[in-house]
DNA sequence: GCCGTTTTCGGCCCGACTGTTTTCAGTCG
């Protein structure tokens, strides 16, 4: 089995975790976690890279030791400290550490006091009153783990950045009605944007936190109160999403902002520079001394650090400070620059709506153009458009179009690509439409050589222009397709091909990871929404969010190009 | 374990909340 750089990155996090338990130098720890981060979201296949005979670049945080270790797990799969660790603490000890109110500490504790290693006996221990007797333990903790043992499983997973929005809507009008506040802000991977979010982080401007704090943990949606105080709360709502609220004055807003925003490497790295600089940086502000220099908004923090301001999308410490610093940070592509959407459904597959309600809907959102791309006939379960079908959609068009102010549609299909790589319409269909998007629905499982010959052969047929949802993933449900993206991205770029990015909250497809990857290849890329209702083109928000966490720019996204040049591009 | 326009050794971001303590450790974000 070949080792991929997500491998390296686990067994990293694994003699991380282990290190933990033991009490080691927080710091080592760190180190290790870094590197994992690091060479997980390296660009290159780093085991073909040195099994080619090839040299590692110096990698920020990586040294000679763990460069050593690089290449060790590359040729072997493991190393010889992971080895040695996995002798001296029981695996499922560590998998303790997920359990909410757990540490390394209290399980090294557990462990030596109780010969407790695994989560079904520290809840039979806790059940049974013994963790009381433990140093540190009392009754409350003991309750408090039952709990947490009980509902893990139920709640710890992590939600589609879509479905979360959703979540908390009622809670944040509540929150901004509230007498005091001034904002309320979504802070969090949720406005990293990225795919998923483990929880809510909310950021309340106020001068009367108390106030706040009070609406939030009274609100309807709450079941649980985890914790409470005069500045910070956490809940679990009854949808079982956990909700943290922050209040803050409003001359630390900016402060607080960059602080409740994270990520927690970014904010590492942004209060180093402070540190560097003779300042200090937390939640209430950039202090020289005990004074005040900065903190009412984002801009003013990065100001004092002598930075521009980073959007959040890029704060995962990738290198978006050192850009930052250079003055080299990308003008990232907005919601507002999205001008068309080229993968939209109605009716006549397995939409809800027919085309002038689509075409509407389009045109409330902001959008010039739409490319209405029904399923092809193979993908029966959606009642796919065979030739006939779909000629008769394409004079529906039309005459519609003919009919239409301030939106265009485009003819269409997202045509099934079958088991071996070959289009589910004839040629000759597919010739006449303004655009063709192919996409993988069955056969999930082939293994990687021959999944990734499919897209190939998929990918140099004349015809098609788009592949849309490339990993075809579901977050949660269904594993990516086992694929090599990177001779894909390669393949679209060689045949001029596009990619999608597909908005819709479970699929999110391509990742940031891989977008930016084709980003660097030259590879353009469509930001769609595959609606299937006229509700669905809400998701281009997120589709965006994932493509500035990419980097990209509105030019690199095809659907940003005025209708003119799109033609002129698809002919 | 990494790193260096003060350093090759001694630093490494900073604060809130909880529970069990008699002044603070552990956990979390």
């Amino acid at each position: 089995m070949p080792v991929r750089n997500a491998d390296i990155a686990a067994v990293f996090d694994e003699i991380a975790d282990i290190l933990e338990v033991e009490g080691a130098n927080p710091y080592r720890i760190r180190a290790y976690r870094n590197a994992a981060r690091t060479v997980g979201a390296y660009g290159q296949d780093i085991a073909a890279l040195l099994g080619g005979g090839g040299t590692l670049p110096k990698l920020p945080g990586i040294g000679a030791d763990l460069s050593a270790k690089i290449a060790e797990i590359a040729a072997t799969g493991t190393c010889a400290l992971r080895e040695r660790l996995r002798r001296e603490i029981p695996a499922t000890l560590v998998a303790l550490l997920q359990v909410a109110g757990i540490g390394p500490k209290r399980a090294k504790l557990l462990y030596h006091d109780l010969g407790i290693e695994t989560e079904a006996q520290l809840l039979e221990a806790a059940r049974a009153g013994r963790l009381r007797r433990v140093h540190g333990f009392g009754e409350k903790t003991e309750r408090k783990l039952i709990d947490a043992l009980q509902t893990r499983l139920a709640s710890d997973r992590r939600v589609p950045i879509g479905h979360a929005a959703v979540a908390v809507d009622d809670l944040l009008a509540a929150l901004r009605a509230c007498s005091g506040v001034r904002s309320i802000t979504v802070c969090g991977s949720f406005r990293r944007m990225r795919d998923t979010v483990g929880d809510i982080d909310l950021l309340a401007v106020s001068e009367r936190p108390a106030a706040v704090m009070r609406c939030f943990t009274g609100h309807a949606s709450v079941r649980d109160v985890l914790a409470q105080g005069p500045a910070r709360a956490t809940v679990v709502l009854r949808s079982g999403l956990q909700v943290d609220l922050r209040a803050i004055a409003p001359e630390s807003a900016g402060a607080a902002l960059v602080y409740f925003t994270g990520s927690k490497a970014h904010n590492i790295a942004v209060r180093r520079i402070a540190q560097q600089r003779g300042l200090k940086l937390n939640e209430y502000g950039v202090f020289r001394g005990t004074r005040r220099i900065a903190g009412e908004t984002e801009a003013s923090v990065y100001r004092a650090l002598g930075l521009p301001l980073i959007p959040p999308e890029l704060r995962e410490n990738r290198g978006e400070i050192e850009l930052a610093a250079q003055g080299r940070l990308p003008e990232l592509i907005g919601r507002k620059d999205l001008r068309g959407d080229l993968h939209v459904h109605t009716r006549s597959s397995d939409g809800t709506a027919d085309l002038a309600v689509m075409a509407e809907a389009a045109r409330s959102a902001g959008l010039e153009y739409l490319a209405i791309t029904d399923h092809s006939r193979h993908l029966r379960i959606a009642h796919g458009l065979d030739e006939k079908r779909l000629l008769r959609q394409m004079a529906e068009i039309d005459a519609l179009n003919a009919r239409l102010e301030g939106i265009t549609l485009l003819t269409g299909v997202e045509v099934d690509i079958l088991e071996d790589g070959r289009l589910d319409l004839p040629d000759r269909v597919l010739a006449r439409l303004d655009v063709v998007v192919g996409a993988v629905h069955d056969h999930l499982g082939l293994p990687r050589r021959r999944q990734t010959q499919r897209l190939q052969r998929a990918l140099a047929h004349p015809h098609l222009r788009i592949l849309a949802h490339p990993t075809c993933r579901l977050i949660g449900e269904r594993e990516p397709i086992d694929v090599d993206m990177s001779v894909v991205i390669a393949c679209a770029a060689e045949h001029g091909r596009w990619l999608e990015l597909d908005a819709q909250p479970l699929r999110m497809d391509l990742t940031d990871r891989d977008c930016e990857q084709a980003h660097a290849q030259g590879v353009r890329i469509s930001i769609a929404s595959d609606a299937h209702g006229p509700r669905d083109f809400l998701w281009l928000d997120y589709g965006v969010g994932q493509a500035r966490r990419a980097g990209l720019r509105a030019s690199d996204v095809v659907n940003t190009w005025p209708l003119a040049a799109l033609r002129k591009a698809l002919r």
